[in-house]
DNA sequence: TGAATGATTTACT
DNA sequence: GTAAATCATTCAA
């Protein structure tokens, strides 16, 4: 029991990030999230992830190449962390993927609390038995106390790290357009919103207005379980 | 130097 | 369903 807890507290190797953002975040669901601090430590079960493609990718901070103080981060080595500050209040936390140069990443959007609810509870002043806890990209970044200062840490040593945890069966995979990048043209069609069709933390962020449903779509995003 | 804005969350109607 | 909160980053001038 202890051991089997354990093994899954693996980090994961390099290689795990040494992939497309695409393959990345499809892998990522089922994996543990963990984060050892002062405080305590935190794991999830990471259960929603999008991934953006680099340059090309209209949705991406680093499309047409835009390399800047924020993005740096993303043309670094993968396996490290790229975390921004959103709307004034916000932290998001992407793992960076691809080689050294190519400046992909994939945004955590949501976990299911598995390690130290209290201190999450604590950290998000709500009750540990919340479903909000953790059920979206600001909302795990709080709960976590993920912040400013993670910003380029290596994810394969340190305290902030993805383990093995359990790959996802096949059949749970969901996809659907990403959140929230309307703005993107071609690319906000593309499906590259990852999450466990069963898990009832997927964030409820409101899909774009003007995306509807499609073939790909195997469950409206924010819809509810059950 | 200044204005615009955003890969969101929350509270309220 | 709508709106407010709140500021680092970016880009134009």
């Amino acid at each position: 029991m202890r051991r089997r807890a354990e093994s899954r507290l693996e980090p994961l190797p390099r290689g795990f990030y040494e992939r497309s953002a695409v393959a990345v975040a499809a892998d990522c669901l089922g994996r543990w999230l963990v984060h050892e601090s002062a405080e305590g430590t935190t794991v999830g079960r990471i259960v929603e992830a999008e991934a953006y493609e680099g340059p090309e990718d209209r949705a991406a901070h680093s499309f047409g190449g835009r390399r800047t103080a924020r993005t740096e981060a993303m043309f670094g080595p993968p396996g490290h962390a790229y975390v921004f500050f959103l709307y004034g209040m916000h932290w998001n936390f992407n793992v960076v993927t691809g080689p050294v140069g190519s400046p992909c990443a994939v945004l955590l959007r949501a976990v299911e609390p598995v390690a130290g609810q209290a201190l999450m509870a604590r950290r998000r002043g709500r009750e540990a038995t919340d479903r909000e806890l953790t059920n979206g990209p600001a909302k795990l970044c709080q709960a976590f106390g993920i912040s400013r200062e993670h910003y380029g840490q290596d994810l394969c040593e340190g305290p902030l790290r993805l383990a093995t945890g359990s790959a996802l069966p096949p059949e749970r995979l969901a996809t659907a357009p990403r959140v929230g990048v309307e703005y993107a043209g071609e690319w906000a069609d593309r499906p590259w919103r990852f999450f466990d069709r069963e898990s009832p933390q997927v964030s409820t962020a409101r899909a774009p207005r003007t995306r509807r449903a499609r073939g790909e779509l195997q469950r409206p995003p924010g819809s509810r379980l059950r």
